[in-house]
DNA sequence: TATTTTATCTGATCTAGATCAATCTTTATT
DNA sequence: AATAAAGATTGATCTAGATCAGATAAAATA
């Protein structure tokens, strides 16, 4: 289904609600380390980090030197292009990896912002690289999670070269309302992190036509939509436009 | 520069023209290692595969076993939406690596279409990620191709979120030209291996705005256009329009 | 070589979404 | 609380690119 194509799966929440600080073991990682690869994992990792809201992380051009895993929060990734167009490549939330794409070339090659007061874990990468290489587990994981970011920007790419506004804007909704869930929150009624223009230059639409969209979608009584507070009402109708977008 | 956002490095070519059998050696994974190292990976290799025109190399839904270096030959990805339209991905040639989204759930979630004759080397996955545990450049290196195609996308994504039809389609005129350049083809006449239709799709444009935009770029002296042969007569005035895209 | 089939080009028209503009609402600041 | 600033909505208009349609041209096949 279009809506799942760039859902991030997490490990159910039995497996790691009962950690109270930040490791990655409840995080981005929670795989079946034994004890004491897991102390190793630990002493990697600092102290979580608080991050206001509209602070960077990190921005394109510093130097590479750590992954972040998001313990609490929402985050904006965006490239921004010479002339200063701004591509939102995608929103980020908690137990969600950032930085990746700085690999390549040891350098960040987008700012990442925080859209409401959050907290990261800083995973200094030449360290994860090391033990990676001594606990397979590790290692496959980080390449899970880099091939996951791949498959979820081929969606992105589909969204935005194949489907028309009304079908981006109801992926988003779907895809947000998914992660929410996941993660124990409502499914049905939440609040956008982000503001119309950010969710345009996301989806590849003005900040007009997103406002437009969303006042369609409450006529229609598919969703409600108080500013920023949505609540879905008839999901499956959202859906059904996706799976509807016929291109024969 | 946008158009370098797609661009994949490869190694100088007196690192790999030397070897004329397939191996990761002279490909995608051309790093350091000592000749033991390199015995090893080369066992790993199974022979050239040879892949015709037309062919598949894999299909989405497939289960995942192998990543393929291409050794020659040219390579369309895409997905395909449930309900039948195709996104083009991206077009991969010579000493690129394909399969790196099927990592994350063991399955391939596109197609791999040769668009000429093509050999590719298979590299089992499972034992290239054994290997890499023992061999710390050969681990760096799987994870800086990965975030290499992490970067690709989000360049794709400013693309196709932020670009006009002509913006698009010098971007990637200009790309497609230096990645010829680098594989030691001219980068001011080369024969597009792909339809109209397959541009368009990956450029999220219809068939005939990508036939006109060419159309026009002849007009004004930017290119020549023989069928699928193209010549760049003015490369500097397609960069141009790339930096003149401005959003403000 | 003749004959399909597939790909490309070009023109005419239409439309989804952009752009321009004004108002209203929420949030931040004094 | 008052004021300023930022964000959101809604309407009117415009346009880039889609769609529809027909004409060529190239490539595949008989």
């Amino acid at each position: 289904m279009i809506q799942n194509i760039q859902i991030r799966e997490l490990t159910p929440r039995h497996l790691r609600q009962s950690c109270s600080n930040c490791s990655l073991r409840e995080l981005c990682l929670p795989i079946g380390l034994n004890p004491e690869e897991m102390q190793e994992l630990d002493a990697i990792i600092t102290q979580a980090r608080p991050i206001k809201r509209g602070e960077a992380l990190y921005r394109a051009g510093e130097p590479f030197k750590s992954l972040f895993a998001i313990r609490v929060g929402f985050f904006k990734a965006s490239v921004i292009s010479e002339d200063g167009r701004e591509q939102v490549t995608g929103f980020h939330m908690s137990g969600e990896l950032m930085g990746m794409d700085a690999i390549s070339s040891d350098f960040h090659t987008c700012d990442a912002i925080a859209l409401e007061d959050s907290e990261v874990c800083e995973l200094p990468f030449g360290e994860i690289e090391e033990l990676a290489g001594d606990v397979p587990l590790l290692q496959r994981h980080l390449y899970k999670v880099m091939s996951r970011e791949i498959v979820r920007d081929h969606g992105v790419m589909l969204l935005l070269g194949n489907m028309k506004a009304e079908e981006r804007l109801a992926a988003f909704l779907l895809n947000l309302s998914q992660r929410f869930a996941i993660r124990g929150y409502s499914s049905t009624s939440f609040h956008l992190r982000m503001t119309r223009e950010e969710i345009g230059s996301y989806l590849g639409l003005k900040l007009e036509t997103v406002s437009r969209t969303l006042s369609k979608f409450q006529d229609q009584g598919f969703i409600k939509v108080q500013n920023r507070l949505i609540e879905i009402i008839d999901g499956d109708s959202l859906k059904k436009l996706l799976s509807n977008c016929q291109g024969e």
